[in-house]
DNA sequence: CTTTTTAGTTTACAGTTGTAAACTTATTGT
DNA sequence: ACAATAAGTTTACAACTGTAAACTAAAAAG
C-alpha cells in the first residue's frame, strides 16, 4: 500500500475544516467543537491532531502548551487536490457527465455561476467532439 | 468504523472500470488486463472480485466456472455517488470554487459544455448571492 | 506549596485495504 | 483415464483508520 502523497482521511478532514474556518485553533477548541459536532472523545481529537502533524498538514507554534495549530495548506487547495485526484481515477469519457450531475445538486453562488460560465466559454473553443474512454490498456485485440 | 454504505476502494474501482467498459467479464479477462495495466498478480484480482461480490457491486451468472461478472450499478451512478459524497464532506462555501478549478483541468466534450451551460442558466435564477460556510456547529459564541 | 486539572504522548485494538500465496476442485489436453 | 491447468476459495499479513483509554508532566487553583 504505497499511499505516497499522504492523503487526509475523512476524520482528519473534520479537524481541518474547523481549523481552516478559524484560521488557527487550540486543542481545547477542537475538542469542544468536535464533541458537540461529532460526539468525539477528547482522545480521538488529540490522536487526529497528532496524525495531521505527522502527515504535515498541521504545525504547532508555541512549544510549551496551549499551542495554536495552523494549517500548512489552504482549504481550497486541499479540496481541489482531493477532487481532482478522484476525478482522475475515473473514466475520462464519463466523468464530464458525472460532474454535471454533481454540480446539479450542489448549491452555487451567483459569482460561482458567473465564473464557471466564463470558464466554459473559454473551454468551448478547444473542446473536442468527444473524449475517449481510458479505462483499459490499448488492447491489441486483447480481450476475448 | 461504521462504513455503512459499503464504499468501493481505489483498487476495487480499477476492476469495476474494466467490467463497466466491457459490460461483463470473466476473471481470466480481468486477470490478464490488470496484469498488463497494473502489474497485479492473479491472486490480487481474484481477491478484489470476491470483495466486490461481497459488497454487492458484482454478480456472477453461471454457478459453475468461467462465470461472467456483471456490475449491479451503472458507472455514471457510481461516479456521481462518489463525487457527491466527497463534495458534501467539504465546506459548502468553498466547494463551488473548487469544482470550478477541477473542471478547469478536466477535458470536457462539446456536448458536456453545452449541457453544463444549460444547467447553469437554469440554476442562475434561484442561485443565492453567497453560500454560508457549514464547517462548524452554530456557535453560540462557542469559540474562545 | 500541594492538589487538581488538563495538554500532550503512548499504547490499544478491531475493521478495512492492498497485496498475494496456498489450496482445492473442476476442466482440458493427450 | 491421467496429468497439467487454472477458477474459485482460504488464509495471510502489514499498513492505515476510526476510536479511545491510560499515562505523564506541566500549569492553574486554592
Amino acid at each position: 500500500m504505497k499511499t505516497n502523497e499522504k492523503t487526509m482521511t475523512a476524520s482528519e478532514w473534520e479537524i481541518m475544516r474547523i481549523i481552516w474556518t478559524l484560521g488557527e485553533a487550540t486543542s481545547r477548541q477542537l475538542i469542544r467543537i468536535l464533541a458537540q459536532k461529532n460526539q468525539w472523545s477528547p482522545s480521538t481529537v488529540k490522536t487526529l491532531i497528532t496524525r495531521l502533524q505527522t502527515k504535515g498538514y498541521l504545525v504547532a507554534n508555541g512549544a510549551t502548551r496551549d499551542r495554536l495549530f495552523t494549517p500548512t495548506i489552504p482549504e481550497i487547495e486541499a479540496m481541489t487536490a482531493t477532487l481532482t485526484h478522484t476525478v482522475q481515477s475515473m473514466c475520462a469519457m464519463c466523468v464530464g457527465r458525472s460532474l454535471i450531475a454533481v454540480i446539479d445538486d450542489t448549491p452555487l453562488s451567483q459569482q460561482d455561476i458567473t465564473n464557471l460560465q466564463q470558464l466554459l466559454r473559454d473551454k468551448q473553443s478547444h473542446a473536442p467532439q468527444s473524449i475517449a474512454c481510458d479505462c483499459m490498456p490499448t488492447h491489441g485485440e486483447d480481450f476475448k
